[in-house]
DNA sequence: AAATTGATGTTATATTATAACATAATTGAT
DNA sequence: ATCAATTATGTTATAATATAACATCAATTT
């Protein structure tokens, strides 16, 4: 996924995909917040919210940290992107309809992430957690490694 | 486990723990590195960096950030600790030795986080990298949700 | 004792994120 | 259309998390 053949696709779909699920929900996808999810989607690495902020900054002068936030907040918010919580990074949501319990693998060489849904990983968290009379209410499941692409 | 009953116990053993672990290893459990871990180990809750500061300040007054986070790299690194990467928080090791894939359980209400290994969730996470082709190196599992106690 | 290594002290600064308040744009009701 | 309410953005300041860099001190090795 490195260095993804059909990426102009992903990025379309995703914005598309974006846009439908707003009008659905009855929020607004606007202008900054479009661009901030085409500067997420430039690849399929994951990105910092302060390189974010320079790329936009060479869009509009006067974005500053609450600008990027902001977008980034709406963007988790309704799915269109995740935060990578052990890199303090941000990725887009490859499919944000479906999202369930996904997790990520996240190479350390070359920065790409992919996201998987397994509900085989869903099952069993359920499973050890209901063993410990647990009530879940969110999953981090974040898998770092080298990408097949890396291997080779 | 938020008031656990036998905590004194779990205070020595972790710290009984990290002195052999420390000796087996030929690295040393300064008096320094010794205060940080009991302050994490004052209870089974995580806690904050610059809280674990504020509570070293009461004891030496020259504390400042590098003296934390540099005791909390020693103590990750040597596995008497985590970080939840999730909370940028940190929280004592209850098994130190058979330490593998283990994953949190995390009780938003009580701040108590319950280490667990599950042999099945290492199975499948297993399972799905290599189907994934992708090299696992760490894995990052935090289950965020309500505990037990914090239900009733 | 001198040299090396490891640990701590200290100052400064980098990185990540939010609070608080002002202004602008949009929506919705009258 | 007008006003009010809501939502989004602009702007300044600061909070929260973490590390770099260099000085000093202590322990270990030669
Ligand atoms: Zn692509
Ligand atoms: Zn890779
Ligand atoms: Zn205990
Ligand atoms: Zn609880």
């Amino acid at each position: 996924m490195s260095n993804c053949k059909t990426h102009k696709t992903c990025i379309n779909e995703a914005l598309k995909k974006a846009e439908t699920i707003c009008n659905e929900k009855g929020v607004k996808l606007t202008k900054l917040r479009q661009t901030v999810l085409k500067l997420i989607w430039k690849s399929h690495n994951y990105v910092k919210a302060y390189d974010l902020l320079d790329e936009l900054k060479k869009i509009d002068d006067s974005a500053k940290p609450p600008t990027i936030y902001r977008s980034l907040d709406f963007l988790i918010e309704n799915g269109f992107i995740h935060k990578i919580q052990s890199l303090n990074a941000y990725v887009g949501c490859s499919h944000p309809q479906e999202h369930k319990e996904c997790y990520f693998l996240i190479c350390d060489s070359c920065q790409n992430i992919e996201e998987c849904c397994s509900e085989q990983i869903n099952k069993v968290v359920i499973s050890t957690t209901g063993k410990n009379h647990f009530e879940l209410n969110q999953v981090t499941l974040e898998i770092s490694g080298t990408c097949q692409d890396c291997t080779n």
